[in-house]
DNA sequence: TGTACATCAGTGAACGCGCGTTCACTGATGTAC
DNA sequence: TGTACATCAGTGAACGCGCGTTCACTGATGTAC
């Protein structure tokens, strides 16, 4: 912003700078001194705002939360006449979501950071986040399009359902492999279905 | 085997060392210099068994799919007269593998092997793998325990399923911690009924 | 059965790499008077 | 309004680390005769 010392928004830059090189180098790529790099900065800069990489890790990570929980959002408003469509709808947003940035997924659930709550935000981000899909199937339930028993554990199954698919659609897991992005929301929609035939009433 | 030169089993001897690193000292520690360390050879010895690194994990990740498929195969026979059981209690083993060896299912599933389709023989040991849970769907299918249109994609869903609940549990996730072993089951079988109900006949 | 020698499977030193992190420093900024 | 000075946010050199990988080498093994 100003010239040169003082650079103004360090803090935020460097998360900016840390999704580009996401996308464009991938999470192993992804170190401080590159940040830094990136942001025009000396390696040490990064050291007045975080005290060392898991936190930027971290931050990194509640971006990226903030992102998916954004997209969630937006599905839950254009269906929110349609419990049922929402409830897909959301599945299919979080595998696309993972299939387009699947290295930023890769901070959000990989081991990078080694105990999440360390970091009060991002629990709080993930649970947040976890929340919108229990709002969604409850609302499912509340209208009487699923009968479950217990909320939180049918969450728990769409959740892994759909991670699982996400994380494999990022592995390139064999079976998953080459799908494009159409492929993987036309599986995305195939898989929830399966689930929530087993969440209707009989 | 002998005494010092020509070890006699390198080969092996260096993926056992290797699954023993991921025991203990977990995937990031994982690297030729410390499998050599381990296997008791100087760090060069490798190369005249792996051409690179990556190889050594395509190695080790195959060993995890041999022992995966016969933890499963296991399941397959004990419950061989009820296959409704074989399908939950397979699920529930492949819960239950990924969390008592969280590293080794690092590697299998992680990006550490950049592209699966260079090792002909690993993709085998994952279509094989792939293969026995379709051989599951298939026998519930044929008893009329369940009615799906397409094994295939059912086996898709099962596994995107499991797999994500296995991930979820091994990266500690917020909704998924602190369960146990037990709470793992638990929760294994919670998801899982979940989904069969919706491949019942209705 | 004994010996010469090719081959195989090790050794250990070395190279270069990028990384996280620290340190003494310095330039810019804002505030007290 | 102008100046002294504390503080803040940068710099750049340096350290030590473990890593993958290569290289000239050497000890053990097995085979041809």
């Amino acid at each position: 912003m100003k010239n040169k010392y003082h650079h103004g928004d360090l803090r935020n830059e460097l998360i900016h700078a840390s999704l580009l090189i996401l996308k464009e180098e991938g999470y192993r790529a992804l170190s401080l001194r590159k940040a830094a790099k990136r942001a025009g900065v000396s390696q040490a800069a990064p050291y007045r705002h975080y005290e060392d990489i898991e936190t930027l890790y971290a931050e990194v990570a509640g971006e990226g939360f903030r992102l998916l929980m954004g997209k969630l959002e937006k599905i839950k408003k254009k269906f929110s006449d349609k419990p049922l469509l929402q409830f897909r709808e959301a599945g299919v947003g979080y595998i696309e979501f993972a299939y387009r940035n699947p290295d930023l997924f890769q901070i959000m659930y990989g081991n990078q950071i080694h105990d999440h709550s360390r970091y009060e935000f991002l629990i709080e981000l993930e649970i947040r986040t976890f929340h919108i899909l229990e709002e969604i199937l409850q609302t499912c339930q509340d209208g009487g399009w699923i009968d479950v028993g217990n909320i939180q554990s049918a969450s728990a199954s769409a959740w892994a359902m759909v991670h699982g698919a996400a994380t494999l659609l990022c592995g390139n897991q064999v079976m998953f492999q080459n799908q494009g992005l159409n492929g993987a929301r036309k599986t995305a929609r195939e898989l929830i279905e399966h689930l929530y035939r087993g969440m209707s009433k009989k």
